[in-house]
DNA sequence: CGATTAGTCAATAGACTTCTTGAGTATGCG
DNA sequence: CGCATACTCAAGAAGTCTATTGACTAATCG
């Protein structure tokens, strides 16, 4: 009978699908991953922002990458690791799933957002409008580094770390939009808290360069 | 610290993001899942379908409500699961990435493929622009309850296990184009099959109405 | 009413996963 | 050369997931 063979090939295709599956199944995977999203990065920078030991770290990057999701690259002590083509696409794929399925994402977000005292609706693709075009001042407040890897055409970098004692390069009489990595990253938040303290408008932009790439929007490299 | 209150906010956020990945960790919920892009199922077809037991189909299938991927509807005796809006898309999202990074994927199929002595190469754009040209007599070889919920606009229903017998309805002149669930179902493979035993010229037509649906392609229900 | 059917629930053995620890390897630097 | 760094590997304890079993519930039928 023709029906065990194919029984057997149906196992064995969705086995293979579940090695994907499989990779995202870890919250840590997940954090690892939306890292990566945004540039590539060696072991230790993201087991530092994943909170994970070295080992640890480098033991889901091995599972990420049985999964081909990302790729290995040595050179000289350094193993740098980057997303493999299309997925960072299917990561943001995945996470608008969560956000429209799970309430619970949204409490969490909320939740979290109104304990820091942010709580605002704001029309995002709107803001991302008046971003574009220049009538704001658009803060970067990621480090340096993630802001040369990518950014809006218009915006400014001043990581957070910096934002206090730069303030005077900013008009007080402008509005601030100010974006991080991305809706999930907790700078942007901080920023708009500080510069609200300081006497500023200012509002946070959602979104970040992953998201615009999978829009059109145009990111700009360098400078 | 600010620190580990945000730490605390985005173990959060990606563990329930993890909540969509474990229920995709599992090659029998991913059965499930290829199963209801068909259309809503009970409980026990579908446990007959994937091979399963009731008790673990039904247990496979809470995961899944739970991760809100599916929805469940009693009435009467019998509970009817359907997937939940956006799921379809996200698994045939899901699909594709395993096709196109893991190598091993298309290995398994084209042994499958061999064994059955079926290996061909066609262009399936090609080929589903000639199935809906009408220039060609195109197979539904599913069930008939599937046939009902939605196939090709100018596709008759034979179901597989009536081909043989209802060969006579079929012009031996004219190209025969089989299709059947999508890539991983076998039935147009078998189909194919016992047409060219028969002296026809055939096909398989690899896609089914799930990736027609994604795609924009017109997909009739009922007659 | 009692019997039958469709499905869920609860418990458990066995298999897999995760994190940790400590050792091992490769590269570069003084 | 010896030593430090960045990373990987291996082993094991603790936790999680899967499939199976048998009992339980809820709706239907005669």
């Amino acid at each position: 009978m023709a029906t065990s063979r194919s029984r057997r090939f149906k196992d064995d295709v969705f086995e293979q699908f579940t090695r994907i599956g499989k990779a995202v199944a870890s919250p840590k995977r997940l954090e690892l991953l939306d890292i990566l999203c945004q540039g590539p990065r060696t072991v230790d920078v993201l087991a530092g922002h994943a909170g994970l030991s070295l080992a640890n770290a480098s033991q889901h990057l091995q599972v990420l990458r049985t999964a081909r999701l990302i790729e290995a690259e040595k050179s000289g002590l350094f193993v740098t690791y980057r997303l493999a083509d299309g997925v960072e696409g299917f990561y943001l794929d995945l996470r608008r799933l969560a956000e429209a399925r799970l309430a619970e994402v949204e409490a969490t977000t909320r939740a979290y957002l109104e304990e820091r005292g942010a709580m605002e609706s704001v029309d995002s693709d709107a803001l991302l409008q008046r971003a574009l075009s220049g009538d704001v001042t658009v803060l970067d407040v990621r480090p340096p580094e993630e802001y040369r890897a990518g950014h809006l055409p218009n915006a400014r970098s001043v990581p957070l770390s910096e934002l206090r004692s730069r303030l005077g390069e900013l008009p007080k009489d402008r509005e601030v939009v100010a974006y991080c990595r991305g809706p999930y990253c907790v700078l942007a938040i901080e920023a708009v808290r500080v510069l609200r303290e300081e006497g500023y408008t200012a509002v946070r932009l959602e979104s970040g360069p992953p998201d615009w790439r999978a829009a059109g929007v145009p990111v700009e490299a360098s400078s």
